[in-house]
DNA sequence: TCCCTGTCTGTAAACGTTTGCATCCCTGGG
DNA sequence: CCCAGGGATGCAAACGTTTACAGACAGGGA
């Protein structure tokens, strides 16, 4: 009964031994291609495992060798078109790399607290942690306090560890100078509220580049030109009705993300204003319907830098390089919602 | 130097067993909650537990048990709408659970080629599967030829798997009853073509849906009055331009995505036609932006879908249900871009 | 008194790899 | 002819759990 011939369930290393007249040690270096292999001895290894269909347990591998092969992805949600538009550029990085993607979220504060609390667990099933947007930096730590292994962060600066950011200031000020270029001057601005919950700076960064801008063509900064758009498409076109309310209007907006846009440029439509005749409109990140709606947007190239997160990750496991930040471009997309003034 | 004092890494079963005074198999059972375990052995051990910050590793865990607590999810892309949002439903299920969630993409005819081939690696990794319409059925197969996991696949109907679809047929008869009722009789149809790559029969279905409204009504099917809108906003857009410029036009265009229907939405706008008033336009989704866009539009609830998939392959692997086949609702929402025919 | 049953605990054998170390053999240099 | 060195291989000990099995002990019924 204990005859290994009985037992039809998935081929072992040590019947790979025996079919192939060698030890466990050889099969498992020749298959791994380590060195102090003899050429016949590896191939013939080589043969009886891809004849018998053997593929090494992977629980059993992790559990000698210390390795996952796995990486852990984080974000505060996937739902939303941020993270899940990195999500593709990412999967397909480590998939050529041989690893697997283990995603967790952290959608309500709960999940946050929750999730940084079992960091150190977490590690143990992942060989490096990719982070989207979730700014354990405001913390107060570094990631040594929260993860043994590499990381890299998207979207934040977080001192231990790699990170590929953009400039939201610098953005957004390229934005408003392009209005400002086209001979605007009573510029909007659509914000959405630093959330409770989640600890980002984006939008402080963003209306700081508002200002700038505003700032340096001598333009004034009028509080009753800025409304909350809440990060919603729906906010965005309450907002720019609000704004659209006001004494004097503005002839411009700068909607501190596409989808906030896309409200405005409806509620735009629903006052029956030309956009961009009586009204400009300019975005942030070029959501992937932005191009469709002609919408002139500053391009956060979220997949590309999921990739390269992807990339960065995998050399800081293979020890290839030290911890760097990225800044990533962020180019004015200019389409059909901005034109001159007037 | 062998001594376990002088070792500060992580505490393993064994430190607990000695610290509490017990055998290692004791301590095991201790904190899985087994049965016979001592009220006052079980609390000591927690309690030793605790202090030691102890964690099982996972890995060997997962080796001697053979149950690994993660799920696999596989969908064809992670940038899309659809998979994204589910995905979001589904971390949640599982999170609350205990398990950990592996993701798989599928884009190219490539890596789907790969993935099937892969499939029974994947599942050692994993203690079920959740596919989202990743259309594995289409091979012509039952789950079992790839999986030897529990599997539940949202989307498509697949022999041997549990599943969650909607019906497309009907959905988008009703859709188009829709129209039929506010008193449109040329009614275009903004389809999304069938895949070389990825065998769905959606487009299909949907199709027929849209004849069998129009049949039971009594009009004709004119095929001028179908375009190809590519399943994207843009392909919409000109789908619906086309429509346009044909002798006689449509007073009302059913899209088989919202998508291409919010190309259609601008496409009308930058053709000075005023919705619902000149053109009526209805959807299939309940994509993110469609409310604010206030699109009509069959609301697949495709978070909803992903919980109870997630669920359902929970039942699945504790061994509570049989297979079955369940069938997602999908509502009409009216909302303000379809009115009077006229 | 004896046996049986049931609860609690410990011993040790899996689980299927990886890897440090020892061994063997062969080659080339002195 | 001997010895050093290095490549190829095997042995066996990890890796850190789970779990089958056996033993100890207590209590209850005959």
């Amino acid at each position: 009964m204990t005859n290994a011939e009985a037992a039809p369930g998935r081929p072992t290393i040590k019947d790979i031994a025996r079919v192939a007249g060698v030890s466990v040690a050889t099969v498992s270096r020749a298959l791994r291609d380590l060195p102090n292999v003899a050429p016949e001895t590896r191939s013939r290894v080589a043969e009886v495992a891809a004849e018998l269909q053997y593929e090494a347990h992977p629980q059993a591998s992790r559990l000698a060798s210390g390795r996952t092969w796995t990486i852990g992805l984080v974000a505060p949600q996937f739902g939303t078109w941020f993270p899940s538009r990195a999500l593709g550029g990412i999967n397909s990085v480590f998939a050529e790399a041989g690893y697997d993607l283990l995603v967790s979220m952290m959608a309500t504060p709960q999940d946050r607290r929750h999730f940084l609390q079992e960091a150190p667990s977490f590690c143990r099933r992942v060989d490096g942690v990719v982070l989207i947007d979730t700014f354990v930096s405001a913390e107060g730590d570094s990631a040594d306090a929260f993860f043994d292994r590499p990381v890299v962060a998207v979207g934040e600066r977080l001192a231990g560890a790699s990170s590929i950011t953009i400039d939201n200031r610098l953005a957004s000020r390229r934005a408003v100078e392009h209005l400002i270029g086209l001979g605007h001057e009573r510029i909007g601005l659509v914000v959405g509220p630093g959330l409770a919950d989640l600890p980002t700076p984006v939008s402080e960064q963003r209306r700081l580049g508002y200002e700038d801008a505003m700032g340096a063509a001598g333009l004034p900064v009028d509080t009753r030109l800025t409304a909350d758009g809440e990060w919603t498409a729906s906010g965005g076109g309450a907002a720019l009705r609000r704004l659209l309310d006001a004494p004097s209007p503005p002839t411009a907006v700068f909607c501190m993300s596409d989808e906030m846009a896309f409200g405005a440029l409806r509620a735009a439509a629903g006052r029956g204003l030309a956009v961009p005749g009586d009204l400009s409109v300019i975005g942030f990140d070029d959501h992937d319907l932005a191009a469709a709606m002609g919408l002139t947007t500053m391009r956060q190239a979220v997949d590309e830098m999921g990739v390269r997160a992807a990339a960065t990750v995998l050399a800081l496991i293979d020890g290839a390089e030290p911890v760097s930040n990225i800044t990533w471009d962020v180019p004015l997309m200019v389409r059909e919602t901005t034109g001159p003034a007037g």
